[in-house]
DNA sequence: TCATAGAATTAGATTATTCTAACTTCATAA
DNA sequence: TTATGAAGTTAGAATAATCTAATTCTATGA
């Protein structure tokens, strides 16, 4: 998944949130949604179409690139394990989880979200997880 | 904890290494350390006397402020949950997991490494553990 | 004591991100 | 059909982080 930086990526997560509850994507709403300025999202739509994340031309709006949907897709399910591994395994605030995996999604590596995922499976099935911790005893 | 940008804590904590390792630290090992310019740890230097964190004065040997050890302290502390965590509980690889943690330390919250630091406890007693699982089926 | 090599800093440029203020575009109401 | 106000963009400045190149210190050996 091509990565940018997390500014970028917190556009992108944006964009992409605006076009599935309201269709298109004006630079209002999403600076609205970033709690951020005009001008601001215009540089950062700038760089997204830079990157080949995004299509845009001025006046016109904005819609995600194949690529900019990849890496969406990428992000979502990030946000999802960690979502879901810090509510319903460490017994964190639904919200605060919420929030932690935002943060935490566009740091985490590919390989310690797959072991996150596939942990979690695991403890959905007690007895191979019951066998496991006899082993480490 | 006094929470600077991941640059200044990565350099905060090269600082600290180096105190530990060699005694004095100097610019240029720290370049070393950080892969980066000498100019640019001189930069960073400023930033992080300005911020309180050392005590740096031109041409001489760094230290840790008292605030600068604080932040030290948690940010081993937190290294040490995580890389434990990867490395023990998911499984990953030790120098992964060892990167891994450099990386998250400077983004996870006290919230979540509490929770985490307590949940590896709870996995060391097997029996409080097996009762928890029973009740999630 | 003093010249100099190497360490350290400064100067100045670059990139990313954000802001304010100024300007442009566009959709619409009269 | 056009004036106007809101939406969008551009211009220009600020901060953080980094670099290269130039300059300044400083410790040391002659």
């Amino acid at each position: 998944m091509e990565r940018v930086s997390l500014a970028l990526e917190s556009y992108l997560e944006a964009i992409a949130d605006i076009q599935n509850e309201q269709g298109a994507v004006s630079p209002s709403v999403l600076a609205e949604k970033m709690g951020c300025k005009r001008s601001s999202v215009t540089s950062a739509l700038q760089r997204l179409a830079e990157n080949g994340l995004i299509n845009y031309h001025t006046y016109r709006p904005v819609t995600l690139s194949p690529k900019g949907k990849e890496v969406i897709e990428s992000l979502n399910r990030y946000h999802h394990i960690l979502e879901n591994f810090f509510k319903n395994v460490l017994g964190l605030d639904e919200d605060f989880s919420q929030k932690e995996a935002c943060r935490l999604e566009h740091q985490i590596s590919p390989e310690t979200i797959e072991r996150i995922s596939e942990y979690v499976e695991f403890l959905d099935k007690p007895d191979a997880f019951v066998k496991f911790l006899k082993k480490k005893k």
